[in-house]
DNA sequence: TCGTTATTGATATATTATATCACCTAGTAG
DNA sequence: CTACTAGGTGATATAATATATCAATAACGA
């Protein structure tokens, strides 16, 4: 289990040799996301932070942030959702795969998890017979959670 | 190929012999997703309904209509699109199978299709390993068509 | 025909997202 | 150190998608 800390310094080395900076206002978005139990929307983030930094962070720079998080890999947005989640594989020096995402539809909790590849190139296949092309094959998938489950 | 009208009077069965009415309306919307080469949103169908029909029809009405329409499994949602699209299989008589959607994120076109059965079944497995469960294996992927690709 | 239910209209408002211009701040060159 | 530049943020406006609620109307069964 690694502190909220940890995994923002190491955010922070990543996107130092990245030739980027990760201010305090990103620093800050992350955070919000990293501390949640389940996925939020920007608008979720910028009251988190406006609370907790007691200085309003507007919802457009929150976009804005969002947007530069992602492109560093440290955020996905689930489209599924229209909201967003931190990568949990911040601190992992491997490359990061392309994620798959549950999600529960209840309580926004989310997984990221790895599919097996020979499984998503067989689905591929499906997808060029139909004439397509996977542009991202970022899956996401509608789930409820066990604790949703045990709830009723 | 179907015309828009026997499809239409196929759903109308459908629905009486559910106990439900399909209204004028409701054909109205339907139409105009049976006519669309592509994925509609509530708001460009309430103008599609304007302009064709002449009269116009409240966007609060569309989404009434499309919900129900969900329900008749003549019209499926994509939520990675936020859009609707009809049914491939309104004229079939078999059950509808769970459906999966390959989007096109350039020009929004849709293919309904069915993928594999033992694949699904695979995936449930994984899902199931993380902790969750399936809500729906209504699958949706974004994807680039084969004439956006050619237009490239 | 009357009363009940289903359908639609009208209005307000919430939520997510993009576009644009102005301002500020950190890093760089001189 | 200062002035310049680019990157980052603020502020405002507006678009696009969606839900809630109450009123009006149309269809149906008795
Ligand atoms: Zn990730
Ligand atoms: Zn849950
Ligand atoms: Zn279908
Ligand atoms: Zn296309």
């Amino acid at each position: 289990m690694q502190t909220v800390r940890s995994i923002i310094n190491h955010a922070e080395k990543h996107c130092k040799s990245n030739g980027s900076r990760l201010t305090q206002k990103r620093k800050q978005v992350l955070e919000g996301l990293l501390q949640s139990e389940k996925a939020l929307s920007a608008y979720e983030l910028a009251d988190y932070c406006a609370k907790k930094f007691d200085q309003s962070l507007p919802a457009m720079s929150v976009y804005r942030i969002l947007e530069f998080l992602q492109q560093e890999q440290l955020v996905h947005k689930l489209n599924l959702a229209n909201k967003y989640v931190a990568c949990s594989h911040i601190t992992c020096d491997h490359a990061h795969d392309v994620p798959q995402f549950l999600i529960c539809s209840n309580c926004q909790r989310v997984e990221e998890i790895s599919i097996n590849k020979s499984m998503i190139e067989e689905l591929q296949l499906n997808v060029e017979e139909a004439g397509f092309h996977l542009a991202s094959p970022q899956l996401e998938m509608n789930c409820i959670c066990d604790q949703c489950i045990d709830k009723k």
